[in-house]
DNA sequence: CGGCAGATACGCT
DNA sequence: GCGTATCTGCCGT
């Protein structure tokens, strides 16, 4: 079956909620790592706290291309953290995704979080992906390609979502870019 | 428990 | 040089 990934052309804004309760699966020589999207935040070019708003650099090149790629950053020296692109190339935009919540392959993940269990695993942009192995090197994976894909599932409703403001930025901070499924634990700050 | 400081390296000015 | 879309541990209660 091909997954349709054409929602993922509009803005990061919508892309947001119907990202909501899609999965991302690894598939490792350890085993398959999967989980299902949890919480999400939109960054735009036009806005303040992206990395897109001061223009197209070298690092930023990827969250400028195509969407349905990976867009991984380096920070705070030694954090991790992975967004989806969206908007046509030339356009950047992308959706961090904040939270999983796990549902296949949690020993392995277990081990790649240095024995944290429970909600520590994802509950978090830098945990899920260490929790995952993404670094560096999986900036611009094609997330229809193995060993790391995207899984659409059907939409959220949209009573299940939450819209709210965004966290740990310091510019733009009221602007209400963050989403969450309603009473998941996995969710990384009420 | 809850709050706070420290770790640590990369891209941009 | 400096700021950063974070996490962890250590301190106090």
């Amino acid at each position: 079956m091909v997954q349709d990934f054409d929602f993922l052309a509009g803005t990061a804004l919508s892309a947001c909620t119907r990202l909501l309760g899609c999965e991302l699966s690894m598939n490792t020589p350890e085993g398959i790592l999967r989980g299902k999207i949890v919480e999400t935040e939109a960054y735009d070019q036009t806005d303040a706290a992206s990395h897109s708003h001061k223009g197209r650099t070298p690092r930023t090149d990827v969250m400028f291309g195509s969407p349905g790629h990976l867009y991984v950053y380096f920070t705070y020296g030694m954090h991790y953290c992975a967004n989806i692109v969206t908007m046509p190339e030339g356009y950047g935009s992308a959706v961090l995704v904040r939270a999983l919540e796990p549902l296949e392959g949690e020993n392995i993940m277990q081990r790649f979080r240095s024995g944290k269990s429970g909600i520590e695993l994802t509950n978090g942009p830098a945990k899920w992906c260490q929790a995952f192995g993404i670094d560096a090197s999986w900036n611009g994976h094609d997330l229809r390609t193995a060993p790391l894909t995207l899984l659409i599932n059907p939409p959220v409703p949209a009573i299940d979502i939450v819209q709210t403001t965004r966290i740990g930025i310091t510019k733009a901070v009221d602007e209400p870019w963050r989403f969450y499924l309603r009473g998941n634990p996995y969710v990384s700050k009420l």
